[in-house]
DNA sequence: CTCATTGCAAAACCTTTGCATGCGC
DNA sequence: GCGCATGCAAAGGTTTTGCAATGAG
């Protein structure tokens, strides 16, 4: 359960709903859930698991809506997609997205927490005349709670 | 086409072989052939890539041998396996695989090349109390071929 | 000869697509 | 009512599994 209201007051469920109205989305029942189940997610999630949540509220809901929807929010900039080991993953778009940052993942719960830290701040060096268009920086390891946890 | 001799003046290609004996596997024409490819290869290639050559040189190659093979390679540390956004990809383990280091991916041909830097080497701060366990770092820009190629 | 490896076939997934129906606006 | 979204069904692609046959050591 996490929810945190943002600049405007509205919570992260409002917020979503908000953007997808802004961008001429129709607002489903479907949609309504998807939202409103991201809101509340503090990791990675597979088009699975979000499909076997939202059936408990559709019945007969098809696995395509899922993936469509799932391809719609991520084309939005509403969420983001992960290529990880076990499979694609989704998450809500980091709130600071305005500003560049990484992420520290938690191996045990998932869960990710921004890190304030870049590499291409520092002195790289990479190998004469090569163009750099982009990076990825990612640090694992368990958070405080699972290191309790455990 | 690449192929360079190590210290011990075995091609790659003789090299994997060797690998593959010392884990006791059987070298089976096959594999010869998958260890001719692998050692040839300078980037990533998919397991249909795989199949598709090994296919030429072995008539009723199945899939299956081709993704048991990749598997049994990837954890004898001979291939290594990347996730990434079209797909599950291989490579032959990097040659200094002794030596801690991170890659520059042409996002062109799909070369890659290490780099001597770590960011793990330099001060970063990560959230308190966390147990940090692993990490990743990847840069992508044009490779010096594929800038003059375009 | 023995057992790891292969080929074959089938199944289990995951993801995408086309089309008629339904629902948000 | 119009048109986007959904449900349904089917297809395409990838990866895995069981089993009998084969070939390396």
């Amino acid at each position: 359960m996490k929810d945190h209201s943002n600049a405007i007051g509205l919570s992260t469920y409002e917020h979503i709903l908000k953007e997808m109205e802004e961008k001429n989305l129709r607002i489903t029942e479907q949609r309504k859930t998807i939202a409103r189940w991201f809101a509340d997610q503090s990791g990675f999630v597979t088009p699975r698991v979000v499909y076997e949540h939202m059936t408990q509220h559709h019945s007969g809901l098809s696995f395509d809506t899922v993936y469509r929807n799932l391809r719609t929010l991520v084309s939005l900039g509403i969420l983001e997609q992960f290529e990880r080991a076990d499979g694609v993953k989704f998450r809500l778009h980091c709130d600071s997205h305005h500003a560049h940052h990484h992420h520290f993942i938690c191996t045990s719960c998932e869960s990710i927490f921004p890190l304030d830290f870049c590499p291409m701040d520092t002195k790289i060096r990479v190998p004469e005349h090569f163009f750099v268009s982009g990076h990825r920086f990612e640090v694992f390891g368990l958070c405080s709670d699972c290191m309790i946890n455990t």
